[in-house]
DNA sequence: ACCTCACACTACCTATTGTAATGTTCACAA
DNA sequence: TTGTGAACATTACAATAGGTAGTGTGAGGT
């Protein structure tokens, strides 16, 4: 399994996923390989939680290839698949991807707009891409 | 309701539909206000479909605010809201802004790439598009 | 031998989407 | 006037995703 929905009404990791899943994959990416109890252990401090809930939500987790199970003894510890950093790098292209494959000029154009009100610095940026490109060839 | 999801692993309208309210919304693009029945026809011609399944998917869509229905003396008579040019205009506009809210730097870093792939006549347009922007100030 | 703890298995709930049977209403024809 | 059919409304069931949690199982320590 793998991610393919991206949710234009959340916000952050939610747009991933769902919102315990959220917070499981935020505890593990801040933080060690962890047990099942630690995590719960984590998330308990909100809000009590079912050690099972969040057994079953963890399993899914690794089944949709988001997370590793590893057994160490009696217990299993889980991680990230990726970093953060790689994921936030993994789904930003396919969606950039994705986008312009689908709309193409359109896209283009709402660009400047939506650099504007993001970052202006960011235009910078995308016109020294720009030019470098252009060097190469 | 709105649309809240796109879809990394389908194509066309099928990232923000189901794959009948895709061929539904695809077919009322492409034609006149219609009744269920024309519809139904339409569908009809690749594959047997049963009317109340037709018209139930198309109140749906109007429920979500993506059909407008008009009572047309016993008949309803559907359309679009908006034009497909319109609607991939929104939601362009706003992935793009939430991608940029999201990703920022990320997505102009794979901006450049995306768009070589797609159509490089593409970041012809993007240049033009900050040079104007840049006369402006 | 037994008890506990971590895990597995199973199931139920809500929402979304596709499917379709059943119920209702009303114009028009016989 | 009655009845028939077309269009719509109501209701419900299946599948999938995600959240929740009960019950079952097995292995280690006591």
């Amino acid at each position: 399994m793998k991610i393919h929905s991206f949710k234009t009404n959340e916000s952050g990791l939610n747009r991933f996923f769902g919102p315990l899943e959220a917070k499981i994959m935020h505890i593990l990416w801040n933080g060690p390989e962890m047990a099942i109890k630690d995590v719960q252990a984590r998330l308990a401090k909100e809000q009590a939680i079912n050690f099972n809930t969040v057994m079953t939500v963890m399993n899914r987790l690794v089944d949709k290839g988001v997370l590793r199970k590893r057994a160490q003894g009696r217990v299993s510890l889980f991680q990230p698949t990726q970093s953060l950093e790689q994921f936030l790098e993994t789904q930003s292209k396919e969606l950039t991807n994705d986008l312009l494959e689908e709309f193409g000029p359109l896209v283009v154009n709402h660009m400047l707009d939506a650099l504007e009100e993001a970052d202006p610095a960011l235009i910078e940026q995308l016109e020294q891409k720009i030019q470098a490109l252009k060097k190469e060839r």
